[in-house]
DNA sequence: GTGATCATCGTAAACGTTTACGTTAATCCG
DNA sequence: CGGATTAACGTAAACGTTTACGATGATCAC
């Protein structure tokens, strides 16, 4: 049905190898033939068979992406970074949805094996040895996105978690706050759990700010729901609180949306500050102060770190990148007497 | 690098169409010999090459997907769902994200031609004429998710617009609400644009209720910021208006911090309902009452739909799927007495 | 004029499968 | 026992490219 090249190099009167050459831009015709091949290019409309250009190359110019949950905002966004860099630089990915199921990543990763893929992304999750035996023998290069493995040198991309819970605290102690509890996660995730626990930590320590373990609260996971739950539950076991570092922005507005069920206000009463800058905080009531990762940057420099492992430009070492306070509406400036005016509530 | 079925067969001390004819359990051979190759195949660890298969069998078992924003909550749902069918069919996605741009849109036709998918699912965007040709001439089956073609008889799955509009204001009507304003996206887009627009109309001329066109007020888009510029708008060129119909749950969301900001309150002064319950619906403040669009499901019936028409069991006709009003909190009971007194404040 | 160089091409093998066809030996039926 | 059938394989072509190698003729230097 579509033309392949032999039909092509029967139009033009030359040899599969010369119309090969010509696509391929290499040396070895003259201009009359190039222009004949390339007019019987155009009119049989043939593109060429990248599938046996695969076969022989050994080069598919596609690669896999292995997500937790393609449609949270969260991946979504990294998913649109990586695919921008493969648009640039002439690749395809393949998206793959583990659904943090083990038997499907280990399907998934057969797949994508016999698919012969360029390179993988993996994303989120935490990168189990399983995985990664079955990654090493594939024999292709492998970047991790907004997560890190612990016992080996693979190159990632990703925000410094402790750091970024670091400075989220520090914001809210620079606006004057001193009772600062932390809707935390996960505390068993390696990325969004233990790191951000102990920036909250560090930075209540550095302040010389008292610090108990009840002041963190912990869900089974990041969610909307778990930070619903989760506020009254802080907030019963520490009176006085004045502002709380959430460790995603669905525990945020969850919390946020607990808040307002309780007759609290944000930020008058209580103040908030997420973890993420997902699409939603900009949305939400009132508008969410938060840390920024840069998701899309985060799936767009891997996908071009992976490229370039994948053509041998690689510089093979793992990217830190900048987070950022965004600054809305869910933390209010704390001024002493409020302080004062509150503790006499008590 | 990696073991070749040649590999297995020497090592099995068989011919390769043997080892062919095994993996793909045809007939051939005897029990004895199977178990030898097959004992070959796990030492060596071999897994097939499906470049090599794919040139030979003219199928690659794989899908390609274009979407105009992989990262927005719609469609991300849409990926999830397609996503989930191909799995269970072993079959793998390619994701293309158009940006609304057409010559992005055709270089992705291109590639996914010449990696040679056995179908494509295109998405929520209105598929031009160029882009239906180049499909065509790929010769691969097609299928429409949450969009329609005006044209041609291309199947699609998606849900009836013009109806879940009406139903939603027939909602509101049903709570008692008369005057009744319309939040529209885009008046140009064919799907979320003036079916929801007639149905909306529709519903109000059922119930004898009076239409001026200032009552829909448009944006340039379906987003938040819309949503939030058009509400006062709205309510400006409209006195009393007690509930609004929103074309998106973006637009209403918008709305719904429009109308916090200038003190209105949600649902006791206004009700607003929104159309596609996506997520940020049940974690809004308060929670919004919308129609939901089965979205998930429109993906994965869509891919299983390709699927079936990859593989010749294809009844190729669209499906409509079923909407459904969410009740959450933002629409209200307005009573008689409620009306009478609102009319008194004007 | 002659040998060397070079531009311009064609031939054929290779990539890793699937499969039509042929071959061998065993089994079966009468 | 002899011919036909059949189970159990092997051989080789084919899929659509890329590329090493060789071939041809023209050009060049001397």
């Amino acid at each position: 049905m579509n033309a392949t090249i032999k039909d092509v190099a029967r139009a033009a009167n030359v040899s599969i190898a010369t119309v090969s050459r010509i696509l391929n831009n290499q040396p070895g015709y003259s201009l009359k033939t190039k222009q004949r091949v390339l007019k019987a290019i155009k009119t049989l409309n043939y593109q060429p068979n990248a599938v046996a250009r695969g076969l022989i190359n050994k080069k598919t110019r596609t690669l896999g992406i292995l997500v937790p949950n393609v449609s949270s905002m969260f991946s979504s966004l990294l998913l649109k970074g990586v695919e921008d860099a493969a648009y640039t630089r002439g690749y395809s990915v393949i998206m793959c949805h583990t659904a943090n199921s083990g038997v499907r990543t280990m399907d998934y990763l057969h797949v994508l094996k016999e698919k012969r893929v360029d390179g993988l992304l993996f994303t989120s999750e935490v990168l189990k040895d399983a995985y990664y035996d079955e990654i090493r023998r594939m024999g292709v290069p492998l970047v991790l996105l907004a997560t890190q493995s612990l016992n080996d040198s693979i190159p990632y991309v990703k925000v410094d978690d402790r750091m970024a819970a670091y400075h989220a605290v520090r914001y809210l102690i620079a606006k004057g706050h001193t009772k600062i509890g932390m809707i935390s996660g996960n505390k068993e995730d390696r990325i969004a759990g233990q790191p951000r626990i102990d920036g909250f930590i560090q930075a209540l320590k550095d302040h010389n700010l008292s610090f108990n373990q009840k002041q963190i609260v912990y869900g089974p996971s990041f969610s909307f729901d778990d930070g619903k739950r989760l506020l009254p539950d802080l907030l019963s076991k520490n009176r006085g609180l004045t502002a709380i570092f959430a460790a995603s922005d669905f525990l945020a507005v969850g919390a946020l949306s607990a808040a307002y069920s309780s007759g609290l206000r944000v930020p008058d009463d209580l103040s908030i500050i997420g973890y993420d800058n997902l699409e939603i905080a900009k949305m939400s009531l009132p508008p969410l102060t938060t840390v920024g990762q840069p998701l899309f940057q985060i799936g767009s420099v891997g996908g071009m770190m992976l490229i370039d492992i994948i053509e041998g430009k690689g510089n093979v070492e793992g990217r830190i990148l900048p987070h950022q306070i965004i600054e809305r509406q869910t933390v209010s400036e704390r001024s002493k007497a409020l302080t004062e005016k509150n503790y006499d509530k008590q």
